[in-house]
DNA sequence: GTCCATGCAAATAGTTTGCACCCGG
DNA sequence: CCGGGTGCAAACTATTTGCATGGAC
């Protein structure tokens, strides 16, 4: 099962050690902050979730963690906004809609999705992946 | 015509006042950092290359004039490479081929690319472009 | 006990703000 | 002259580095 429903203690850190990552209290609470909410965040945001209640982590924890999750590919980092950097814990493949205005950021799933026309790709390079952002405003 | 193919200064004065922004030193002086160049750029790369002889334009400057031309349509920014915001002086619709390793950005020409099975997008909006990012690292 | 993983304070890099000045009317 | 447009120093925000600590073996 690659997504437990019951997101308790044990399994969140399983989640954790499935990926190679030891499941340190500060990793734990970065963790929870982003696969309960299932939202976009940025890194500060994640920072003020964290310490909302105690003093769980310090700003730098959080960016090397956040990196460190997106090395070992936890959750995909969304370069959309350009004054933010934010992290996705969806990491079943699917693209974005982008509301230019207001900011609001909102998943694709990519089933039916398909790019075609594309040239094909250099010589010795192998694609790893296609990002499909659709920016959109208020009609 | 759109992009005369002779750069000399008065095309390119004529270039920044076509979209409303008056020509001064520093900013014929950046615009021509991006177009005679041709190629993605960042931030403090046009800040080295602008004060490479003499120190022609501040840091802050070189940020506020590149916001100006993003908002006067005069060049894209692109937001591929997390380390950096990268502004494209090619506005023609197209798309982006990145080279994960080398951070080597490509153009990809718009004409023969299509993005079918979309979901219709929500009510009240309208799209305002659609990017794609094909990311790719050597086999 | 040794060593490497971890967390964070401090340093660095990136971007924006607020104000002094200058040029066009 | 006067006022908005311009450029930049300084302030602020975002991110990374380097090192002290502590837990695993």
């Amino acid at each position: 099962m690659k997504k437990p429903r019951k997101r308790d203690h044990e399994s969140m850190a399983q989640l954790l050690r499935r990926q190679g990552i030891t499941p340190t209290h500060q990793r734990m609470e970065i963790a929870h902050a982003l696969f309960t909410r299932r939202e976009h965040l940025s890194a500060d945001q994640i920072l003020a979730l964290v310490n909302s209640r105690y003093a769980e982590a310090s700003k730098a924890t959080v960016y090397n963690t956040l990196k460190l999750f997106v090395e070992k590919r936890l959750v995909r980092e969304l370069l959309v906004d350009p004054d933010r950097i934010v992290y996705d814990p969806n990491t079943e493949p699917h693209h974005h809609l982008y509301d230019v205005l207001s900011g609001r950021l909102t998943d694709i799933p990519a089933d039916n999705v398909r790019v075609v026309g594309l040239p094909p790709l250099p010589e010795g390079t192998i694609a790893e992946g296609v990002d499909i952002i659709v920016r959109t405003r208020p009609e």
